[in-house]
DNA sequence: CATGAATGAGAGTTCATTCAT
DNA sequence: GATGAATGAACTCTCATTCAT
């Protein structure tokens, strides 16, 4: 590879990446119909019509966000839960430190996938409901297997780890980095309500 | 008052209260920026500039839903905290029977109150978040109260409301009426929860 | 009827009609893909967006200029084979000056009726195509019974009113009304052309 | 020459056949206003930029199809008379045998040249419409020759040329090489219609 | 000769809103 | 209270074309 196209592919992965942060930034700040592709286009940096040369269309942005956005939040929960001891206790605290950290490092991220999923035509969202399934399925596993080792005690053992994720994507609503919390001890608080839902004693 | 004035008395708040429902559902499927002032006219059986009759913009008719559905939601939570018994958990468990019930029983209104509120204006969305909180404040309180008591033993007496209502928010999103979890046992699980979250024993 | 109304019906009627005008006059010029809406509410002396107060689309403009012209067309050459003698070259004689009439008082519709239709989806298309050929068939029923008569001797009577309505279609593309000859001129030499292709001896 | 240069010479060939090919399919379908340059491209299996390579415009796609199609059209008429008998009516049935197999074998540029030839600039059209009739002006010839001979005793010995070629041009509208009829029945049949139209006996 | 990125202009269409009746 | 006509601004997206490489 000459030094030409290493700076050409270096400048196409560069616009790539521009296009999407600013696609983020306004879902975020506006929704995906409050935001327009002018309003991508200008925090990207470029014409709108070249906007469409990165992507064919403004559902086609978000789609693409909230993949990348699903399959990266899967893969560091999966991760972290590799890496954890024995218990099932310890594989909840450790998915769930890790599912929560995840929100906080991508706040936007986060928040777009939570509420924008919805306008998305029925196709595309069908196949994104899938994907947030198996992040969800991760916990209830962890459920499963507590319940069956005598560690959990809930009695509500399909329904808790839906509602512990819910509680956990709410962060992404209210948190600013220079809130009162590290992102450890928001991390530690969740992983802490996670055994308390599970009742573990 | 005569019976011409009372038909028309009549006539003007199911008008009123057709404009609303319509407003509602809109919004609630397609969202604040997503749903049009035409689709709402269509949904109520008017003409579109007859809406304007009835609310003076897009806007208007987003906060007077907020609005009352905010003060819906606060009122029955309170008149069901006033009918608790004297312990802090039973207050909790009552109140959390009360707040996620008037999610079951208006989810749409729940829905739109949780996910467009951050599209509204400065001005009139802080005076909403403001009545938000207040509905927090009632748990906030039970929570400090059952600290005192010694009832209640989590270690993080500052935040577990908000969480608490952010998971209960969260029914907004999947409850449908033929699911198989009545209402009554959807909040009878919810206030198991917040046992669990406060740390009663 | 009150005057008041009266006045509004007015007003719409003749604002549908100068919009329809306007189209017209844009498809003839420049063709359905090469005319805009916003030249054609130029020409109407209304708003783009007010356009879309009375037709929902451009193809829709089209497909409603084209069913009336039509429909005026079949009416107008019908009319007239009514009123001929009771010989078939009589028939055919009356049906082509009428059917030439036409398009010399309406050669803009004629022209788009031939050169734009081809640009409209399949279904509407179809349509029109079989309203088209319902004004062949007039002349195709002529020619059969001109053959069973022993009047017309063409050895192609399946073919010839196709042709013979072609060569006519071909008028809107250079008549113009200052030319050298009269609309009675040329709708009696086409009528002449008629008895020569059918073959009347 | 080299043989590298005749490989490159006949790939230049190629690709501007496949340009021009495509250019014609193009605007076959959708009209010259209605295709579009991407379009072309992608027929052509080629880049956008690219097809600027072998052509500076649209128009000039255009320009240089209708210039190619008239010449060849000209040309084989020409040839046809050339060869034929010295009687008027002869050389007519040559002349229309010819100028109708042209359409039949290139009925897309048939097509093509008659319906877009008005979208075209003043400048270009003029010289255009000039060749057009320069092959008009062959049959007009032939008329006025019959005329003088005796031959033929049409009363429009100055239009029916014109009306002849425009029925002949709409064969490129409806014609399908699976149709019911071989090339030459149809060519045979266009040539009895234009003895019929001169009125040859 | 070939490409992808880039652009300004303009396409059709919908928006929230207003106004005369 | 109710309507249809009207509007300017904005929308998503495509256009023909150019340019650096």
């Amino acid at each position: 590879m000459n030094e030409r196209s290493s700076k050409r592919q270096t400048k196409v992965v560069a616009s790539r990446e521009v296009v999407f942060a600013s696609a983020l930034q306004a879902f975020a700040e506006r929704g995906f119909h409050g935001a327009s592709m002018r309003e991508i286009a200008n925090r990207a940096g470029m014409s709108l019509s070249n906007l469409y040369n990165h992507s064919p269309s403004k559902s086609d942005l978000l789609v693409e966000l909230l993949k990348t956005a699903n399959y990266n939040h899967l893969t560091e929960t999966e991760w972290a839960v590799s890496a954890a001891g024995p218990t099932a206790v310890d594989r909840l605290e450790m998915a769930t430190r890790a599912y929560v950290t995840y929100i906080l490092e991508h706040p936007l991220e986060a928040l777009v996938a939570h509420t924008e999923l919805r306008y998305l035509d029925n196709d595309a969202r069908k196949r994104l409901v899938i994907a947030r399934d198996r992040l969800e399925a991760i916990f209830e596993n962890i459920v499963q297997d507590g319940m069956r080792a005598g560690e959990f005690h809930t009695p509500y053992p399909h329904d808790v780890a839906r509602n512990l994720l819910t509680m956990c994507a709410g962060i992404a609503e209210w948190y600013r980095p220079d809130g009162p919390m590290t992102k450890d001890q928001i991390a530690e608080q969740f992983a802490h309500y996670a055994t308390r839902l599970v009742e573990h004693h």
